[in-house]
DNA sequence: CCCACATCATTAGTGCGCTAATAATTTGAC
DNA sequence: GTCAAATTATTAGCGCACTAATGATGTGGG
């Protein structure tokens, strides 16, 4: 069953994520990053160094899609790939304290990011639209 | 300001609106097609053939991203570039008639998906998260 | 022990966004 | 009328997703 509602809503997600997308990515890329680096430096920030394959999994991209993206934060300097004891396939990733700092400077983008795209919003649509994507990730579990 | 539903809501539209994509995108490469050129089909075949240029505008994406897409959908047989009478530089992009098949079949796919990853969500929750989205892009053309 | 199988990172190849620059044509200002 | 500026499609080149396949290394069953 589809409501003009649902139409709506699915023509305004789609929009409305793309819009945010390239937002965020014109603010990061006067850092010289983009919105796929700094997602990867946040989430290093936040989670301490870590092997390639638990970043994919955390970042939620497949293995191969993060090589050249660590091959171009290592080439800026913000990361460095260290050989893991015990397991000479493994790489850990790390951040050097360039990338200490662009992380930081990366989150508070973030705040301000959220801040100025949700402004004057009301808490209670918040929490609806919360629940609206809950439901859908479940509803697109159950169809995967 | 960021409240933890600012927080909620940023990490989940951000999921959602790639699981969302993934899914789709499963469903129509059963039919040899991609999420872009499925896109591309039912906006022909909802607003009859027209220039390339006008053909980005409506799918919101830029002049040359169009034409490798374009490029397929001829190669498929689903579209066909026409000359324009009275501006040379111009073409009509038009659908064939497996391309308006196509274009109806989409229509079916988009439906369904609809219905299965909007199921079981309030109408006025929906309805909030729709409030949610155009205080966004009201927020967003504000801050670009 | 060793050999099949799993796992980690990578390469190769495709698709779809983008920007900048180009060729052809049209439009408009003078 | 002509020449500069705008417009239409395209090409070139980059970034970031994906899948499939590869090479190196680790692990476990017989």
């Amino acid at each position: 069953m589809t409501t003009p509602a649902k139409a709506a809503f699915s023509e305004e997600i789609w929009r409305v994520s793309r819009k945010m997308r390239t937002l965020f990515d014109a603010r990061v890329r006067a850092e010289g990053l983009t919105l796929a680096r700094a997602r990867t430096l946040m989430f290093l920030g936040r989670n301490g160094c870590m092997t390639q394959t638990g970043l994919a999994e955390l970042l939620e991209i497949e293995g191969p899609s993060l090589v050249p993206l660590l091959d171009n934060l290592e080439k800026q300097g913000l990361i460095e790939r260290q050989p893991v004891d015990g397991d000479r396939r493994a790489k850990q990733i790390a951040l050097t304290v360039a990338g200490k700092e662009q992380a930081a400077y990366v989150d508070t983008l973030v705040r301000d990011f959220r801040s100025d795209v949700l402004k004057d919003i009301s808490e209670d649509d918040l929490k609806a639209a919360i629940r609206v994507f809950h439901a859908m990730a479940r509803n697109i579990e159950a169809a995967s």
